[in-house]
DNA sequence: ACAAAGTCGAGAATCAATGTCGACATTTAT
DNA sequence: ATAAATGTCGACATTGATTCTCGACTTTGT
């Protein structure tokens, strides 16, 4: 399951595709999105500072201040958003490439038979989701998008 | 992530599986078990009752009791484990066909595009993980398999 | 009867998820 | 210069899940 934080990082990122895709070159502001993607303000700045950490949005402070998308809906990367929003994305801590953390009873990762198996279905997820892009979301939307159904 | 207690239930059940390939057909104890696989046993013996409910194994009472599988590895679902112990596979409460829930502020799930997006992604994966079976873990460990070298 | 086993509900300890809050920093308009 | 509108940041609260442990009970073979 994907937490409720990563659907509100998707939900304010779809807001704001959705209004560079107007035209509108303009931040929007915390309030402005958390409004339109139903997310709880407060807690948005948290999740809108980690979307930028991970280079996805940048932000304008001050009056007349917001976030703007800064990369091209089809070079932001799903999985990367979940890897910085949910964190690991693999099945193992073993198996995780940039937190690869050894499992602590485990005395010979070459022949544990759970991380292999799970190595192999773990390489097939990753060809599926690391291909994905918001693009994609964007795209899935055609002809009857609206925020509002995404309010979950 | 899978949680240390699928992994134990995991353990737990290759070590059923290489008893049963050395052809004893006697149970194993959960402190057989446990000191095999390296589970603590108290909470094996919660984890063992999960899988027997999930019709994998089966446990014998009294003296001389303990548990045994009652399946084929062949015939013993990864994916079902899985759920079994850990709950929900799919990313979006909404996308779950078992467990079916609607997440809590969606208006319309036809048009969300975090839903449609994500169902594909899941669908993909099922195709992957729901034609795993312990067989795999099995044969995936020949020539090289030993239960010390899963205690993690 | 006794001992060796599984069964079951309660609960402790820790950690993650989901927020809220107050104080502060930055920028622009007037 | 000041005020107002904004983002930033650390601390905290609440709730639920995870990972166990424990004690009491039940079942069965000898």
């Amino acid at each position: 399951m994907i937490t409720q934080k990563m659907k509100y990082a998707l939900k304010a990122l779809l807001t704001l595709a959705d209004e560079a895709a107007n035209g509108r070159p303009e931040p929007l502001t915390i309030e402005e999105i958390a409004k339109r993607s139903g997310t709880p303000k407060r807690f948005l700045e948290h999740i809108l500072l980690e979307v930028r950490n991970a280079g996805v949005i940048a932000s304008t402070r001050g009056r007349a201040g917001g976030y703007s998308l800064i990369k091209k809906p089809t070079d932001i990367s799903i999985s990367e958003l979940l890897r910085a929003i949910d964190g690991p994305i693999a099945p193992l801590p073993c198996l995780s490439r940039r937190a690869y953390q050894r499992c602590e009873d485990c005395t010979d990762e070459a022949t544990c038979r759970i991380r292999k198996v799970f190595a192999e279905v773990f390489w097939s997820y990753l060809l599926i989701i690391d291909s994905l892009t918001l693009e994609d979301m964007l795209r899935s939307g055609e002809a009857q998008q609206q925020v509002l159904g995404e309010k979950g």
